[in-house]
DNA sequence: AGCACGCCGACT
DNA sequence: GTCGGCGTGCTC
């Protein structure tokens, strides 16, 4: 051994680092380090970026950058977490480089809880002291207090301040006086779960995909599945079986659900399945709960996590698996921000931790059933309905032979089969993939129609609320007496059904049932749509009315009737995907009716009842429609094909969104297998005051499409009101 | 993302 | 004459 030169020693404990922040800078920024201090890859630090202090994470030991020494400022110090993984460190630079984004803005992703780090967390808890302190004074505020411990329960401070309507001072003042004594908390993760806890009876064809899924993860490594069967085929205990293989071998476990209404029922389940909780991630969770559970999951203390999209960026070690539930869903791309679809990205999350993912869906997408048929992904089925319950009848009511009456949207087939059976006492649900009351709103005096002032689109009216609103950016105002157009008085006419409205002729058809409707406007959280699906399992709903919400995952015995109000919304417009969105979703409502041992029968409205889709749904016949659905894209290079990339231009000036569209259209590259379309306006022409003009990439898979991308924009010259977004692999047109 | 610097409208 | 609007630019 040679005695240690400066230059090994700066090695081991290097003079700079370069750290990630939380911001869209085009880089990680350098930080000395000061003596004595060890810092490594993955730490979380806090450091000075101008006159404020951030959280970061060490991304690099520095390298000699161009950035002169002098110019570096020293990091302050640790926060109190346990080091970012590699795995993710690596994953957001994955993500970063994909979608085209700076990393720091994907590291925000992963760093959601950042401001609660830089204190270290000094969560201690208060509950009621055994004696109060003499001559204590109740005040009002006091007593909220007191009351709310009274159960002897503990509670944040900031938690107990919200809940009982008091300023922090005066818990502060209680706890200084001693009516409020401080409690340490617990631990988290006392709770590992049981895997033996009520394991399902699982059918032979249950069992044995099971089994391979559970062989998968237990030789680790890197594989994709696809999960693929009937709504009511088991494919939760299916892949419940591999959680708890992956749990047997000491690894963690995340599973991504497309909606947040979902949560409350599969973590029931999870519940009764493993007689322990998974710890649930989405963006809506605030607080102090937020705080607590991603630190549970960063000190490694939730072997289960199950999320949404954001909960990819966890910070979760050791993955033992992967599950994307109802990987289908359009609710996995994330349509602002960093655009990403979270369903591809947890294939690259799982290839980088080496583990096996579960995609999971009873309509999988076009993308996943290619990727299966071309080997990379591996198939397994679930043909049967488990407990032998009938698959629903699928119908098409032809609406040019049999049109409802004027004004109104229930056909005469259609109400018919209704009142059977709700005379029968069997529930019956209707969807329309459209909130409010009506989706356009126009003046019968002298056509004006009332329009987003800052957007491409109609007001939809919301009679419950007395507004108009637009549903792309939130604008509101109340309906108007008079037409703001001529003036006229009362001649504002409603056109077209929102559920509200076919709320409105239901209840006039059937005075006597209970009925509800179930829409993302009229439902406050997670909680109420729970609570809805609780009403419509313990029958205390009749018929329920709603949009796509009433698709999802929900098993309703009673239902025996699901009638599809318009089954050709979607199948119009230019959209990539509308035909098979539509496919899904029709499926999808499919599989609520009839499950238990009563048949279901599904009524499909629709004008044009020989659409391949419609077809398809009517026969049953899934492979038919993927097969016309592929051709059809394979020949016209689209994905999963080919790739596509939408650049979309704005400006608040539209001539001069439009010039810079054009200039980027001409400066387009010019390679082989690469095609550039547009401009042209997007199908939002006006989004939020900004003139959007929409170019898009399509590409051979095999291009490099972001190098080409970041040439093609680097060499072109961007006025500063412009704003050029990549939506790599776009989704929606609109 | 913040926060500062910097150039044009209504106020003590 | 100043206070203040938010456009542009920088932060290791």
């Amino acid at each position: 051994m040679t005695p240690e030169k400066p230059e090994a020693n700066t090695k081991q404990n290097p003079a700079r680092v370069a750290v990630l922040l939380p911001l869209p800078l085009s880089g990680a920024y350098d930080y000395a380090v000061p003596t004595g201090m060890d810092a490594k890859p993955g730490d979380f630090v806090a450091v000075p970026l101008g006159k404020r202090v951030m959280a970061g994470v060490v991304w690099d030991i520095g390298a000699d950058a161009d950035v002169a020494a002098e110019k570096l400022r020293p990091i302050e110090g640790f926060l109190d977490t346990p080091p970012m993984p590699l795995e993710l460190r690596r994953f957001v630079d994955w993500v970063a480089a994909y979608t085209m984004t700076p990393p720091g803005a994907v590291l925000r992703m992963a760093m959601s809880v950042s401001a609660a780090l830089l204190p270290p967390a000094p969560a201690t808890a208060l509950r009621l002291a055994d004696q109060l302190p003499e001559g204590l004074r109740i005040t009002p505020p006091r007593r909220r207090v007191l009351d709310l411990l009274a159960d002897g329960r503990s509670w944040l401070a900031g938690d107990l301040a919200l809940e009982a309507g008091v300023s922090s001072a005066v818990i502060r003042g209680l706890a200084d006086l001693g009516a409020l004594v401080p409690v340490i908390l617990p631990e988290f993760g006392a709770m590992e779960p049981n895997p033996a806890r009520e394991p399902a009876e699982l059918s032979g064809d249950q069992r044995d995909v099971a089994e391979t899924l559970a062989q998968l993860v237990h030789q680790g490594g890197f594989s994709v599945s696809l999960l693929d069967g009937v709504t009511g085929a088991g494919k939760t205990e299916v892949y419940f079986a591999a959680i708890e293989a992956a749990l047997a071998q000491g690894k963690r476990c995340l599973v991504l659900l497309p909606e947040i209404a979902l949560s409350g029922q599969w973590l029931d389940r999870f519940r009764q399945r493993f007689g322990a909780s998974a710890v649930l991630w989405h963006s809506e969770l605030r607080g102090s709960e937020r705080v607590r559970s991603w630190r549970r999951i960063a000190r490694g203390l939730a072997p289960v996590v199950v999320g949404a999209r954001s909960a990819l960026f966890l910070p979760l070690g050791d993955l033992g698996l992967i599950v994307v539930d109802e990987e289908h869903e359009a609710s996995f791309k994330q349509e602002d921000g960093v655009l990403y679809h979270a369903r591809d990205m947890a294939v690259v999350r799982a290839q980088i931790a080496a583990a096996p993912i579960v995609l999971v869906s009873a309509t999988p997408s076009l993308e996943t059933l290619t990727n299966a048929e071309q080997g990379r992904y591996r198939p397994l089925h679930l043909p049967d309905r488990h407990a032998g319950a009938a698959l629903p009848s699928v119908s098409a009511i032809d609406i040019r032979k049999t049109p409802p009456a004027r004004g109104s949207w229930i056909s005469p087939p259609l109400r018919a089969a209704l009142a059977e059976t709700l005379e029968k006492g069997d529930q019956a649900m209707l969807f329309l993939n459209r909130r409010g009351y009506a989706p356009l709103t126009l003046c019968r005096a002298c056509g004006h129609r009332m329009q987003c002032p800052n957007c491409t689109a109609w007001l939809v009216e919301h009679r419950l609320l007395g507004r108009l609103i637009c549903h792309h950016c939130g604008y509101g105002r109340k309906i108007p007496q008079t037409c703001p157009q001529c003036e006229a008085t009362d001649s504002l006419i409603a056109c077209g059904p929102g559920v509200e409205r076919l709320a409105e002729e239901a209840a006039a058809l059937f005075p006597d049932i209970r009925q509800a409707v179930m829409a993302s406007d009229q439902l406050h959280g997670a909680e109420a749509a729970a609570e809805m699906i609780r009403r419509m399992a313990a029958h205390e709903i009749d018929l329920l009315i709603g949009t796509q919400m009433i698709a999802k995952g929900h098993h309703f015995p009673g239902l025996t009737l699901v009638g599809v109000v318009d089954a050709d919304l979607g199948l119009g417009g230019g959209d990539l995907r509308a035909g098979e969105r539509t496919y899904q979703l029709l499926h999808q409502v499919a599989g609520r009716a009839g499950r238990a041992e009563r048949p279901g029968r599904v009524m499909l409205q629709t004008a044009m009842p020989d659409h391949p889709v419609i077809a398809a749904l009517v026969a049953g016949d899934r492979d038919r429609f993927i097969a016309a659905e592929s051709a059809e894209r394979e020949a016209h290079g689209m994905p999963p094909f080919g790739r596509l990339a939408a650049l979309i231009v704005s400006s608040p000036s539209a001539d001069l969104a439009q010039r810079t569209a054009r200039a980027l259209a001409r400066s387009a590259p010019r390679v082989d297998g690469l095609t550039v379309l547009g401009p042209a306006p997007a199908p939002l022409a006006l989004l939020r005051g900004r003139h959007r003009y929409r170019l898009l990439v399509k590409a051979r898979r095999d291009l490099a499409l972001q190098k080409y991308l970041r040439h093609w924009l680097e060499a072109t010259d961007i006025p500063n009101a412009v704003r050029v977004i990549i939506d790599i692999d776009p989704q929606s047109f609109l």
